[in-house]
DNA sequence: AGCACGCCGACT
DNA sequence: GTCGGCGTGCTC
């Protein structure tokens, strides 16, 4: 009797496949498997399932060869591809933004894989020879083809030097042979061939190579330190606190070049905004294989990135906050750069911080996280203080406990020097506040003004930013006071001359100019400035300047954006005025002025974060400046010149801001103290929002007060329990607020309402989310949103 | 998220 | 008397 061939799993054991389908609904689902696919069946591959009265494809995360009692099982469809998709470090990834997020497994994994794949947008293939034995014992192979069959050697030998695999047609042109002495070697067994996807690269151009420079002192400290922690594979995050010039790119791109020497893979992760050609550019000209993720590319370009990627045909990935599910083979490093900025937080399910999520990758599959920035989040700095040296921890207390995991504690690394040295940039401080009672009306003050008179006078250029669009604000009665107000939403409508319409700045409503008050019939009059404004009171005073705006509504247009940058850039333009959009990244050396039009136009919303906004730009906007050899001045006009993150931010003193900043966080029990979990309710009526968030407030303040969660809705989960820290399993750190309208009350006809939930430990967090599992389900015009360590509070 | 089942108003 | 509204609950 013969024994049964080699397989996975023996074939007569029929098995179940744990199944997670991509939608809101808690648990997994046990499938039957036909004995025919029983050996493909395996976790990470899609499954197409009956479900309901409907089929869907699911995500196998799961296989046993017991099936659950109690329930009829129904047999899966069919495999949605030959091999898995998702690797065992995504499945593990995905299980914590479930768990984080407090979104289904289905719907964390879901995340993980692009549109373009699931839907597998049609991939042109390629013919590929590969070389079956190892090239080593190649020239003895050839040596003795040679004489009797050429053809064959010559295009043995070529496919050798070149890596052992060449498209078949290519490897024809290469040899001058033809077909068939490549099906000669096919039959001899020195060759197989197989079709495989062909990688279009997006960004195809011809790129120089360029050799790693010579690092400062502090960058060869630094670079020293993460390739240690690299070559020991050692899961560890670095806070790299580098001032702008400091050359953090640099660092990355040798700390890059170490983990591919080893044979893996780096991903950086840069913020939407950022992810430009120039930005590819420099990390292609150091790498011959570089992939690219991000939202321009056809499906088909990023299905192609993204099969180059699982492959292990990328040795590094540059993308977008997705980028952080990228399936390199073998992970060794991730870069976030920019890692305070906004942009890393998903805003739709699965709410997820890819800043957090690369961190948690790397601990999943050691390998080293680098978190780049010239003004790191309250909550990076943090989580890098006490091993700081000074300690700044005097502050007594530390931020949020995170249950023991040190994979969350960070390194810190400095960058204290600009590399090209460089000068600051002379700083003038304007009082809006005065100018207005001296009687000035406009924002383009006497200061501002002579210094623009100045840098034009001597051939410079000149940066003015304001993080507000249109023309007015506002359009206000003078009477009755009231102001033009959306129909839809509980905002102002602003004006915008150009098109001669008010519009939303939320739901796009627009409507004609009016001039009488809507209310009391008497005369109504702008209030307040945008870029639109400020634009035409440029052109007006400054008659032989060329003046560019770039904000929303002028870069509509695909490579509008290009246009007016590289107008700028070669000085066709010499004002260039916009919003936070040329605030990052920009690097123009003839910009010898930037003023900052009213630094204090966010510092006045109703959100802890306001400050840290404030001095994240303005440090920003100072770091641009002075790069160039005619120096630099930077005018900052503002309301309260004097408030902290404004005078901190323009003296980029980022460690002074985050003592100050840190202690009114900890007196106000705010993030990083505590973790914040926003419940916001969406309703048709007010009172519907305001019911359903009262609910809501009760079932987390019952939570808070030690209930268990239902025990039915306790048992379903698929991840086990958080474990919880010293304070006891039924005591949460968790206090409740509200609910309360929201700051905006109403948008897009939905009326608003939210809660919020501080946290004083992840496990609060996580018992929370579990809690609010099963009441957060959509009702009649009701929808809920939960957002995890939210970024705004409007 | 869908889709079915189920219980109350205006039509042939 | 039925067709159809959408509220509630389930999907291995």
């Amino acid at each position: 009797m013969s024994l049964p061939p080699p397989s996975a799993r023996p074939s007569s054991t029929t098995i179940f496949a744990k199944v997670a389908p991509p939608l809101p609904v808690e648990g997994l689902f046990t499938y039957s498997v036909p004995d025919e696919l029983a050996a493909q069946v395996v976790p990470g591959v899609r499954v197409l399932v009956p479900f309901g009265a409907r089929r869907l494809s699911a995500m196998c995360v799961g296989v046993e060869t017991q099936a659950p009692e109690g329930v009829r099982l129904r047999p899966i469809v069919k495999l949605l591809e030959d091999e898995p998709l998702v690797g065992a470090d995504i499945l593990e990834l995905g299980r914590w933004v479930a768990r984080h997020t407090g979104c289904s497994l289905g719907e964390a994994l879901d995340a993980t894989l692009p549109r373009a794949v699931k839907t597998g947008s049609r991939l042109r293939t390629v013919e590929e020879a590969r070389l079956v034995p190892d090239p080593l014992s190649l020239p003895p192979v050839v040596e003795e083809l040679q004489a009797k069959r050429p053809k064959q050697a010559r295009a043995l030998r070529i496919l050798g030097d070149r890596g052992g695999a060449l498209p078949v047609r290519e490897l024809m042109g290469m040899a001058h042979v033809s077909r068939s002495p490549i099906d000669s070697l096919v039959k001899a067994g020195y060759v197989s061939l197989r079709r495989v996807p062909v990688s279009h690269d997006p960004l195809g151009e011809w790129v120089a190579r360029t050799e790693p420079l010579q690092l400062t002192d502090q960058q060869r400290a630094v670079y020293d330190r993460i390739s240690t922690t690299v070559d020991a594979r050692e899961a560890r995050t670095f806070l790299l606190h580098g001032i702008t010039g400091s050359g953090k790119t640099e660092v990355y791109l040798q700390v890059l070049a170490r983990v591919v020497e080893q044979g893996r893979q780096g991903i950086v992760l840069v913020p939407e905004i950022s992810l430009t050609p120039q930005t590819v550019r420099r990390f292609r000209e150091r790498f011959e294989r570089v992939a690219v993720l991000h939202s321009h590319l056809t499906d088909a370009e990023r299905h192609d990135q993204w099969r180059a990627i699982r492959r292990g045909d990328a040795d590094v990935v540059v993308g977008a906050r997705s980028a952080v599910f990228a399936p390199v083979p073998d992970l060794g490093l991730i870069v976030v750069d920019e890692e305070h900025e906004t942009s890393f937080k998903q805003q739709n399910v699965p709410r997820y911080h890819a800043r957090d999520a690369a961190v948690e990758r790397c601990a999943l599959t050691g390998a080293v996280t680098i978190l780049g920035t010239a003004t790191p989040s309250l909550e990076a700095w943090c989580r890098a203080l006490d091993d700081s040296p000074g300690g700044a921890v005097e502050l007594g207390a530390t931020a949020a406990s995170t249950s023991g995991a040190d994979r969350w504690q960070y390194e810190r690394l400095v960058l204290s020097e600009r590399v090209g040295g460089g000068r600051t940039p002379e700083i003038v401080m304007v009082d809006l506040t005065v100018e207005e009672r001296r009687g000035g009306v406009s924002f383009l003050t006497d200061p501002l003004r002579a210094a623009m008179d100045d840098a034009l006078a001597r051939g410079g250029q000149v940066m003015l930013f304001l993080n507000r669009r249109g023309w007015a604000q506002v359009m206000v009665c003078r009477t009755c006071r009231g102001s033009i107000k959306c129909p839809s939403c509980d905002v102002s409508l602003t004006v915008h001359k150009r098109i001669g319409r008010v519009l939303c700045h939320y739901c796009g409503h627009e409507e004609p100019v009016l001039r009488t008050c809507p209310t009391c019939g008497r005369a109504v009059a702008p209030l307040g400035f945008g870029t639109e404004k400020v634009e035409q009171e440029v052109r007006q005073s400054f008659l032989s300047a060329s003046v560019s705006r770039m904000d929303s509504d002028t870069m509509s247009g695909r490579g509008a954006h290009a246009s007016v940058l590289s107008e700028f850039a070669e000085g066709r333009s010499q004002v260039l005025i916009g919003t936070q959009m040329i605030a990052k990244g920009l690097d123009f050396p003839n910009v010898v002025l930037v003023g900052v039009i009213c630094a204090d136009s966010a510092l006045f919303l109703p959100d802890y974060r306001a400050s840290e906004r404030t001095f994240q730009l303005l440090a920003q906007v100072v770091g641009r400046t002075g790069r160039g050899p005619k120096g630099g001045r930077v005018v900052v006009q503002a309301y309260d010149p004097r408030h902290f993150s404004i005078r901190l931010g323009v003296n980029q003193d980022y460690e002074a801001f985050a003592r100050t900043e840190l202690e009114l966080r900890r007196d106000a029990s705010y993030p990083p103290f505590v973790r914040l979990v926003r419940v916001v309710v969406h309703g048709e009526t007010d009172a519907m929002a305001h019911d359903r968030a009262v609910a809501l407030a009760d079932v987390a303040r019952a939570l808070a007060q030690g209930e268990r969660p239902g025990d039915a809705g306790s048992g379903a989960l698929d991840f086990p329990a958080p474990a919880l820290g010293a304070a006891g399993p039924d005591v949460l750190d968790l206090d409740v607020l509200g609910p309360a309208p929201a700051p905006i009350s109403r948008i897009n006809k939905q009326y608003r309402h939210h809660i919020v939930c501080k946290c004083g430990n992840d496990a609060s967090v996580e018992a929370l989310l579990r809690g609010l599992a099963g009441h957060t389900t959509p009702s009649r015009g009701v929808r809920v949103i939960v957002d995890v360590d939210p970024l705004a509070m409007m």
